[in-house]
RNA sequence: GGCCCCAUGGUCUAGAGGCCUAGGACACCACUCUUUCAAGGUGGGAACACGGGUUCGAAUCCCGUUGGGGCCA
């Protein structure tokens, strides 16, 4: 049989991190196998429909680099894939459900419905509706007849337990008593997930279903369901939740947990599938850089955990920042374009030699700007900035510095950074003073800033000849002050 | 509150009775390299929630407690 999994988001505008992980595993879990990989679209809640969601959807899986065999934009044999375009499928299967005892129609106003529920809680029991359960045909007939609104309720027996094994829980098992009759199909004519995804994954035959483990307790009803039906039970693999700490969920408003907000703000897409691959899942061995094919080989479930996971914004960071350094230098440059801002792009410096300093540098594209910004244009800077204790410089050697470093400079043939690395170096033993204390002052000059990426020789090529020189005179000028 | 589930350093985790004086990674600290900052290199502190069992032997199995999460309300 071949092995059909699926991924079932919701269109609600964003791509949630443990959304996103667990269309990863279920992606995994069927290329492991050379199965299928469904994508559906569920949008029973219309009331968290937003607009372009379904495309961000697709623009999250082709960036990560997962593809799916079936979907509502490459269609299938099993579609519609898109469940509100389904409404019929449920409404007959609703009604199958009911003839076969496993549902009810129930005519309860929200008022009558909450009346109930109250005395249930009152009792502690769970609730399920006697009076709507008690109804006859005709009764149900006559008032549907009438145009009464309804709900299809779920019919769960008084008796018995319902048990399943869960891949990564174990055997889950509850009593049928405790469970609730919930709500199948609304009285506007949209099922509620929990019939909704039952019938889905039925109808498109999926052999394995994945979701997070909010659905650990409910999935009881779900395979009460299919037993109604008559139908096989897929194998169910329940993932951990991904906590934001560990009081707080990783919160979908604050935007701080979408693949978007992270792919917006520099990341590569490839590391945050990596980092995320390896939240609630372990290779088992030591390695943890893997590619999306590489993935695909080693998943297994039994490294699957069953605690649930902190997701840590600090160690995706430094992940990015790996791939970042990994990426090929032309690759990287090609990036990094597209961060530097429109005036350090038109300014005067060897662009290409600034993105070598930056590529072991920066472990998120955003932090360009602030890396650069002082190669547009020489910041105002204070000159206390050359007085560096480390460094044994103060005002005073600074100056005497700048002036002979002026003068070397000027006569410089090549001005390449070894060149003015050499010279540089030649001059301070010249003058018997350390390194630091010539090539800190000119850095200073040159930048502006106390930290740069690169020294004073890499920023003299950066900007040529010309332009250090009138840096350095600015330099001269502010501490001959 | 009822039910379900979980429990190794701050975080992600390895560990499926002896290989564990518990391994790796991030973070942190120190040292190193060095023209600042990174990157790199070396080293360090830091965990089996607690209490009972079972066993010759338990991080690993069982029970309870505590803590946390989820679902229903």
């Amino acid at each position: 049989m071949t092995v059909r999994t699926r991924y079932a988001p919701s269109p609600t505008g964003y791509m949630h991190l443990g959304n996103l992980r667990t269309g990863l595993y279920a992606y995994l879990t069927a290329k492991g196998q050379d199965g299928k990989f469904i994508l559906r679209i569920e949008d029973t809640d219309q009331e968290r429909k937003r607009e372009g969601a379904v495309e961000a959807i697709y623009d999250t899986l082709t960036r990560v680099g997962i593809r799916h065999d079936e979907g509502p934009d490459i269609g299938g044999p099993y579609g519609p894939y898109v469940q509100s375009e389904r409404l019929d499928i449920y409404h007959r299967y609703a009604q199958d459900l009911i003839d076969r005892g496993g549902a009810y129609r129930c005519f309860c106003t929200p008022e009558e419905t909450e009346t109930q529920r109250a005395a249930a809680r009152l009792h502690k029991r769970p609730f399920k509706d006697e009076r709507c359960r008690a109804l006859s045909a005709e009764e149900v007939a006559s008032r549907l007849a009438a145009s009464m609104l309804s709900v299809v309720r779920q019919h769960t027996p008084m008796t018995g337990t319902t048990s399943y094994d869960d891949v990564v829980f174990g055997h889950i098992s509850i009593e049928n008593a405790e469970l609730d009759d919930s709500v199948l199909l609304k009285s506007d004519g949209f099922p509620t997930y929990n019939f909704a995804n039952v019938v889905d994954d039925h109808l498109m035959q999926i052999t394995h279903v994945m979701r997070g483990a909010e659905y650990l307790s409910s999935t009881p009803k779900y395979i009460l369901l299919y037993e109604a039906f008559g139908w096989d039970i897929p194998v169910h693999i329940h993932l951990p939740v991904i906590n934001k700490s560990a009081t707080e969920k990783l919160s979908k408003r604050h935007g701080d947990a979408s693949f978007e907000d992270y792919y917006n703000k520099g990341y590569l897409p490839q590391a945050i599938l990596n980092y995320v691959a390896l939240l609630g899942w372990a290779p088992g061995d030591d390695e943890e850089f893997f590619t999306l094919e590489e993935l695909v080989q080693r998943f297994s479930f039994d490294g699957l955990s069953k605690s649930p996971s902190i997701f840590d914004p600090v160690k995706l960071r430094w992940m990015n920042g790996e791939y970042i350094r990994k990426l090929p230098f032309e690759e990287f440059h090609r990036l990094a374009l597209a961060w530097y801002p429109e005036s350090v792009r038109t300014a005067k410096v060897d662009i290409l030699a600034l993105s070598r300093l930056l590529h072991s540098r920066i472990a998120v594209f955003s932090e360009i700007p602030e890396q650069v910004d002082f190669a547009a244009a020489l910041p105002d800077y204070d000159v206390a900035l050359y007085t560096h204790k480390k460094m044994k410089t103060d005002a005073a050697i600074a100056l005497m510095s700048l002036l002979a470093v002026r003068d070397t400079l000027t006569r410089l043939v090549t001005f390449t950074k070894d060149d003015v690395h050499l010279a540089l170096e030649s001059l301070a033993t010249e003058l018997g003073v350390k390194n630091g204390q010539v090539m800190y002052p000119v850095r200073v000059a040159l930048s502006g800033k106390e930290f740069t990426p690169g020294g004073a020789s890499e920023l003299a090529e950066l900007f040529g000849r010309d332009e250090a020189l009138r840096r350095i005179d600015a330099g001269i000028a502010k501490l001959s002050r």
